[in-house]
DNA sequence: AGTGTTAAAATTGTATACAATTTAAACTGG
DNA sequence: CCAGTTTAAATTGTATACAATTTTAACACT
């Protein structure tokens, strides 16, 4: 048995109020409430978020360095947002890094992690039937996460979870219905097989069919 | 005839100064003289490069949402740099992107950029008969940046010009060795070749190629 | 009224001051 | 001499003040 702590309900990462507050801007430029191109005005997010100038332009520049904001010397920092072709774009990207990363992961997975990867795939089985949306959600995400972890590149790992943060809060509509659960359970097997049978050609062929079939059901 | 401006021998983009301070902090870490996993030190900053405090920090932000440090509160900031793992974590990346990129450019190239590759590949040739490393070595970053721009994916483009920064002062060996030149030259036109003929997976192949025959050369 | 110029207001960039926290040093008792 | 505690120094986090620049508004002139 190991352990999966995000499976728990109450799973949440420490987060300081910087981090929080960076969070809340990105999510705000990513979901269009902050419009593209227009330009931020600091003393605004100061009296939102009750800080000063300081902390707020540090928060800024974080944002900056990972591409969400482009500041221009003297007239301010802009949002960038993702326009409907820049969110395809993500997409696509992280389409073509999940496959490769499918592939290392199946030819270099480790014991411990092929144990949690069999143990999350029985949890996936057994709460598709239980229709608690939430709980699916967050295994679905545990078992990304354990299949990142396992292609050993913490480069990849660090954009895909960046591509995943940025099409959560980008695209309107719920990846997963209730009714394609089963569905999806069903790629995810296919998957998971591929780990099992160590067979990293048809665990790429597999995550490309789920990654086909999801943009299908995204549009 | 089109305008191919890195050609020129004083090709430089214009950039403030603390985007220059960012940049050569960044090599500092990258290059290993900040050692990774070491404390960085505002006030030595600070002293170095002849600012106040305020604008070093916003500088490591902006560093720290690039990955290259990462901030732990009340702690400071940490040099992450770049082990030999993580250099052949991006080297691999890097190179998955690339062929990706050739793919997708090679799908959707416009005309303009075609006759800009055509141009730089014509330079490229020529220059390879002039032993001129300098120029040679810019006009490949050409030839480079053209194909990022063709595959028309803004993300994958970022992604690529980052890494290469990275792995340029990651990588203390030169890339293309003087006697290497006609090699790296035919590995070139098998790629440009796929553009003309617009053959996506032939240039997808001939970049595979040219990037394991870099790799090769590489150690 | 429209255009170009000048002055005022607003905004960004930087430096400094102080509070909060951590790190290093000094000290005490065994 | 060493472990644990207390105190001092150093470092980070935040707020504020002022300089530099840009944006907006007012104004004069044709």
């Amino acid at each position: 048995m190991v352990t999966l702590d995000f499976l728990s309900n109450d799973y949440k990462e420490k987060k300081t109020t910087a981090q929080l507050v960076e969070e809340k801007i990105e999510i705000d430029i990513i979901s269009g409430r902050l419009a593209p191109g227009k330009r931020i005005n600091e003393r605004d997010l100061c009296e939102k978020y009750g800080l000063s100038r300081t902390p707020i332009r540090e928060i800024l520049r974080r944002i900056e360095g990972n591409g969400l904001v482009r500041s221009i010397p003297n007239r301010g920092v802009f949002a960038v947002g993702l326009s409907p072709q820049a969110v395809d774009d993500l997409y696509y990207l992280k389409s073509i890094l999940e496959v490769q990363c499918v592939r290392w992961a199946i030819e270099r997975i480790e014991e411990h992690q092929m144990e949690m990867l069999t143990e999350t795939f029985d949890f996936m089985q057994f709460y598709t039937l239980s229709n608690d949306l939430g709980k699916i959600l967050r295994i679905n995400d545990g078992f990304d996460a354990i299949i990142y972890d396992a292609a050993h590149n913490r480069e990849l790992e660090a954009r895909l979870r960046r591509y995943s943060f940025l099409l959560k809060y980008a695209s309107s509509d719920i990846s997963y219905p209730l009714n394609y659960l089963p569905t999806v359970l069903e790629e995810h097997r296919a998957i998971y097989e591929a780990f099992v049978a160590g067979d990293a050609q048809a665990g790429a062929e597999a995550a490309e069919i789920h990654l086909y079939k999801t943009m299908l059901r995204r549009k």
